[in-house]
DNA sequence: ACATATACCTGACTTAAGTCAGATATTTTA
DNA sequence: TAAAATATCTGACTTAAGTCAGGTATATGT
């Protein structure tokens, strides 16, 4: 039961330890250690301080230390010291590093493209290791403010419409819907959030505000692989945080009959069901919350 | 779209990295370098030719047989020749070797009781671990021979019966069916296959003989998590090719028409459909196939 | 029976990785 | 402004890992 469990994720651990071996095997072969090829690309992926570096990498502050100079020696990497405080140093590629940077995320993709290449059933093989991926990286979901016009944004909304679609008995079509205008949805009226786990939009929601004390939640979603999690309760209170944060003092919200587990979610965390208060033809169950 | 699936699947090498570098670090901590523990913990699994051991940890063999002096020395493994061919030599744990080996179970089997601890949606996690670590290890999928009432047996006829039950309009009960004794399943007159995944059970098939020349397919079953990889094919091609052993040179089988996938791959490999040659309820498609 | 191949071992080496005790420059605190 | 704290660096180490050229014992082919 339980050891039938613990088996299967040790077989996981298995399967996964051969390919990510592999991986990193693509961080050699340019005639450089793993440390310093590891070095090299958290600072391509924006990484500049030193400190924050060590911390990512788990190295010892001098060995770090000796990591860096070996770059600088090659001319793939400067150091300057941090505008805020001297004793920190950022490091930064130069030209040169970009190109080898460059070359290394060649590397990577081509590992991954090939692993993808191998298998017929790529797309569930996607969907499990989405999945697994933001199960295991649950403590790393950020939720973060955006344009609500922004690509990730959009690719939540399509996703959320798309939904939609699929779940109402009346299908779902936008433009019957209000949209909301983007301007409504930005500060300093409103503002959208969008939840991303190792850079991938995973959830959003959007907080649109007319300039008063009163705001509504709008297109709140949360991708598949994702739910379970408590995202959409951490989505809703963020949402909450920023209405607080904006001088709001009531929060609306509609929502339909089908979409159970959103109007659990809003029945456990303090909202009372309200009065129709608008005219789209899609919600037929209405809420509201006191901040 | 194909740089999409790229991108997941480098968020979920990274994602998995933390997790299998930790499960590494359980190899540590009990004061041995990694090197050894890993060539104790292979022995432990089975892994007892020299040979054998080397290619799978992939070590110089002058590394190899410096780890295994440090073990010997350690008083946890004795190295016997060969009983073959003396140039070869077997290692074998000695009862402080087993007992440290079984330390190192616990500390993995631990981490993983602590992984699976942390989330709430254990069993969409499990299912998405089994897809990607089945499909990762699909050139590790091994078909052999095992008794038809053995536990693992067991285990593909229950979720058999239950996808029956599930998939037939009329639902399935074993007592009704013709179940088959599992003497007419083994060998020197039948044999049933069990295709593993790094030693979980993913698929089964029965040869039903009865001694004469003709013999029955039986309860071919893929578990959902390893479809789409051509593993049914696969365990039919075993299976004929155990009939052919046995001197069989008429094989047929039954099935039922919600069972459409097993359909098309009778009819993609050379089954012809016959009259009914039974009067079990369920099944109401009927192939032959001359050897 | 001999040469050749195979399987493993030993010794001498290189390299990467990691540790630790100061040293230096800068910032913060009293 | 002096003392304490912080961030990084340098030099001197240790350990693990890996490589390579022989060496020994056994097996195989002619």
């Amino acid at each position: 039961m339980s050891t039938d469990a613990i088996r299967r994720i040790r077989r996981f651990n298995r399967a996964v330890t051969a390919e990510v071996g592999a991986l990193d095997t693509s961080f050699l072969g340019r005639g450089r250690p793993l440390g310093a090829a590891r070095v090299l690309n958290a600072i391509g992926h924006g990484r500049g301080e030193v400190g924050s570096l060590r911390d990512y990498l788990g190295l010892d502050s001098g060995l770090m230390s000796r990591l860096l100079r070996s770059l600088e020696e090659e001319g793939l990497i400067v150091t300057l010291p941090h505008p805020d405080d001297a004793r920190r140093r950022v490091a930064a590629l130069t030209e040169a590093g970009r190109q080898e940077f460059a070359a290394y995320e060649a590397l990577s993709n081509d590992r991954a493209a090939e692993l993808l290449a191998r298998f017929p059933k790529g797309d569930d093989l996607l969907r499990a290791m989405d999945l697994v991926a933001t199960a295991l990286g649950r403590e790393r979901i950020a939720i973060e403010e955006s344009d609500p016009r922004s690509e990730q944004a959009l690719h939540c909304l399509t996703a959320y419409y798309a939904e939609l679609g699929r779940r109402l008995a009346t299908g779902f079509d936008v433009s019957l819907s209000r949209d909301p205008e983007a301007a409504d949805m930005m500060r300093p009226r409103g503002t959208f959030l969008i939840a991303r786990s190792d850079g991938l939009p995973i959830g959003c929601v959007g907080l649109k505000g007319k300039g008063g004390e009163t705001a509504e939640i709008k297109r709140l979603w949360v991708c598949p692989s994702a739910r379970g999690l408590g995202l959409a309760r951490r989505l809703m209170e963020a949402a909450e945080a920023a209405a607080r944060d904006l001088g709001i003092a009531i929060l609306r919200l509609d929502s339909n009959s089908a979409l159970t587990e959103a109007l659990q979610l809003y029945r456990r965390t303090g909202w009372v069901e309200i009065d129709r208060f608008n005219d789209d033809p899609y919600p037929d169950h209405f809420f509201e919350k006191r901040l």
